[in-house]
DNA sequence: CCGACTTTGTGCAAACGTTCACAAGGGCGT
DNA sequence: ACGCCCTTGTGAACGTTTGCACAAAGTCGG
């Protein structure tokens, strides 16, 4: 993710946690202005976002001192002091590259616009998929990355392709001139220092709740006691051999393939 | 999240942070595989996986001694270690709620079912999708949730539903027993301790990107120092009512930032 | 069989994030 | 004008995560 060092925070600089709860709140307050609330406390709008008061006001401290003591925050300030924040007093144009199933919901996804996000232009490199319309917009073939990026100013670059091509659209949005991108496809991408680079994966959230569940589940039924093979120290194999391909056939057998991925296009 | 207190974590208990990158790690080394490759240390593997080699080793050491010093770690041995931490040696179905744009690309994505995961149901309020097929499922009623739930017995349940309705089909699938939740909609959804929420928001990865991309703007244009009426001290103002619009209207035409100072107070 | 070389696994310290608990500050009723 | 009550903003303690640096442990050539 091309994490900064926090010693470049001299004074300035929200930490990287707090930035990441910021456009929750953010949420939360436009929920609270639309039910007609116009001052809320750190202790409600903490529990309307999910987190405790605490954090919450340490949080909204490193924008400044915008609350009230002994009454709490007003809405429509906080939303503005956390938009400008954010950057979303601007409009951020946003090319998305790949138009298969999950370009295509993300280019109709109505979230998308509605902070200051534009989709500047859609782009694919299926023939038979360029020409076509999604959304308002036609898609336009992969090999224009460069003017359309550079035309439009787009600073933020979506990657919907399959893993394969990933990188290579990658490196295409960051040589025109794109320094933040989100990145759908199941690959770690590479970057030179400055780009930022963030990444959403279905695969990897599943991963982690079967994780939890499965722990879940082994508590349940077996208590907490290690049993069977999975003892660590009962682990230790003294070769490399013989043991794996017993453990390699349990693995197969259960449908897990690689990769293989094919979100879109 | 339900955050467990890692002082639960007596000898087992792997770190959270830990738990979030095995995923990445397991992509990684099925993508080694498939070039063939059998054997890697924990400098490759690392690179690969983008992160540093010490924190690979620390990761991979919490699930026991599973590489061979001066060698490195075998690759299919560490694929089934993993996949065997993460609970992916057995079957997890899984339900979707909500077969609009986003439900219909999740039940089409191909690495849905690559390690493990099944889409047991796909499910529709909305009667004029209700009925159709989708990605080999026909979509079911979504006053089936419970039946469905049990009949299969899903622990994992996708919530890919306008913002509205999330918290309803939340209550329902805990009701029904699952105990493992990935929400796309747009809010913070509210369960009982011993659920495991993950959410997954284009937006606010959007609104992160702004952040940092904005920040670079505003350093290279106007430099880090402090300008305007940035200064939190001048910043305060007396009471809630009239300075406000004064204060909006300065900072509007006013591209930059008050952020910047001394946090010191 | 030995010694040189490679790479793992981990103790430790520093950075970072969270939470508690309370002083400082501001509104509001009298 | 005063004092009570409420809520913010933050110092300090604690827990977690990261990264360095190195001893332990294994391989491999001779």
């Amino acid at each position: 993710m091309s994490r900064r060092p926090a010693s470049e925070n001299g004074s300035q600089g929200i930490p990287e946690a707090t930035v990441a709860r910021l456009p929750v709140y953010l949420r939360t307050l436009y929920a609270l202005a639309d039910r007609g609330i116009a001052t809320v406390s750190s202790e409600e709008l903490a529990s309307a976002a999910g987190v405790n008061s605490a954090k919450l006001r340490k949080d909204l401290s490193h924008l400044g001192s915008y609350g009230t003591r002994g009454v709490g925050y007003d809405v429509d300030y906080l939303v503005y002091q956390v938009s400008r924040e954010l950057g979303l007093t601007q409009d951020w144009p946003v090319v998305i590259v790949g138009a298969g199933n999950l370009g295509r919901a993300l280019a109709n996804y109505g979230g998308f616009a509605s902070r200051g996000f534009r989709v500047a232009a859609l782009l694919d490199s299926d023939p038979a998929v360029v020409g076509s319309v999604i959304a308002g917009h036609v898609v336009r073939n992969a090999g224009g990355i460069e003017s359309v990026v550079t035309r439009h100013e787009v600073a933020i670059g979506v990657i919907a392709t399959p893993a394969g091509s990933a990188q290579d659209v990658c490196d295409r949005l960051v040589a025109a001139g794109v320094t933040s991108i989100l990145n759908f496809a199941p690959v770690v991408l590479s970057v030179p220092s400055g780009v930022d680079v963030r990444k959403v994966d279905l695969s990897i959230e599943l991963q982690i709740l079967a994780f939890h569940a499965q722990r879940r589940a082994v508590v349940r039924v077996g208590g907490d006691a290690e049993h069977g093979w999975g003892t660590r120290q009962a682990r230790r194999r003294g070769g490399l051999g013989p043991v794996r391909a017993a453990d390699m056939a349990a693995a197969m057998d259960d449908g897990t393939e690689p990769e293989a991925q094919a979100i879109a296009t």
